[in-house]
DNA sequence: AAGACACCCAACCGCCAACAG
DNA sequence: GCTGTTGGCGGTTGGGTGTCT
């Protein structure tokens, strides 16, 4: 089964479904751009004894989700990728439950998702990222913290999981180095140093202060020619409407993240949005702009 | 040359929200 | 309102690989 014009699969030796090798440590971080995805486990031997690489890998982690027999785990086989990226491509991403069996394939939906949207998305961008991109991370990070999936959407080509990984294997340690700790975006010495909007925040509950001080803080504008990376803060008091008989009408909702839960103002008078759920920042107001 | 160590990252897990019946 | 199913998310794991001693 040829799977013609994949972006991914074709970097790819025909021969041996290996990936380029993996960069020698360490790395600079200019050095970092070069390397390639390693990945992979694509030289492992498990991948050479499909399908039955179950019991060697049920040591990693918890119980398996799936209850199922004789599904497959651990790394994805080149058949297997091309039977997935067949299907999809044929069949457009639906039921990812009833996807493997439709597929031919002995895994479970998730594994298959996962798979899909992690590595072998045509829309993937592939290679390392840009000074740009770390800025906008740990920007983005130090507004909503560890929400890597919403993150990933002001990435274009870029997942949540990759995102994760990088955050955890090298911005945590360019932090670190700059002296910043990576889960509070504050100086590690010394301590007591505000941020601009805790200062705000502090000084007053101005909450109008405190958003135009975080939007001084977080607004982070590179202008790459592509991508407007503008991200900026705005509070959930949104003008009224006017009709034209003079009657004013409240703002009608949008889909937006809710900063003012992230910036400690949830709870307050200054936030009015009504978040769906204990964990999802699903409404509330926030400003990205493109 | 070989063992120890460090790093990377794909793939796993449990949890939770949304949805359908 | 309850229950079961599904999709999506964030945290964690551990095997592969490169470097160091």
């Amino acid at each position: 089964m040829q799977i013609p014009n994949h972006p991914f699969l074709g970097m790819r030796s025909s021969s041996s479904y290996r990936p380029q090798p993996a960069p020698s440590r360490p790395q600079s971080h200019s050095q970092s751009h070069i390397r390639t995805r390693s990945s992979l486990l694509l030289s492992s031997p498990l991948l050479h004894s499909h399908p039955t690489q179950v019991s060697t890998l049920t040591t990693m982690g918890r119980s398996p989700c799936c209850e199922q027999a004789h599904t497959n785990r651990g790394a994805w086989t080149k058949e297997e990728d091309e039977r997935l990226i067949a299907y999809i491509n044929a069949h457009g991403e639906g039921c990812w439950r009833s996807l493997p069996k439709a597929a031919g394939l002995l895994r479970c939906g998730k594994s298959c998702r996962l798979r899909w949207m992690n590595y072998l998305r045509p829309d993937l961008k592939r290679g390392n990222f840009t000074e740009e991109e770390d800025e906008i991370i740990i920007n983005l990070h130090a507004l909503i913290g560890n929400k890597w999936s919403v993150i990933a959407g002001r990435l274009p080509g870029r997942t949540d999981n990759e995102i994760k990984n990088y955050w955890n294997t090298h911005i945590k340690r360019k932090l670190n180095a700059r002296g910043i700790d990576p889960q509070t975006h504050r100086p590690i010495a010394g301590g007591c140093v505000r941020t601009a909007e805790e200062e705000a925040v502090a000084s007053s509950n101005d909450i109008d202060a405190a958003a135009a001080a975080a939007e001084e803080e977080h607004s982070s504008s590179v202008d790459d020619g592509d991508l407007d990376l503008t991200i900026s803060l705005r509070l959930p008091s949104r003008p009224f409407k006017t009709s034209p008989d003079g009657a004013a009408t409240p703002p009608t909702a949008s889909p937006t993240i809710c900063f003012c839960y992230h910036l400690g103002f949830r709870g307050g008078e200054a936030c009015s949005c009504h978040r769906a759920s204990s964990s999802g920042y699903v409404s509330g107001y926030y400003g990205f702009t493109r």
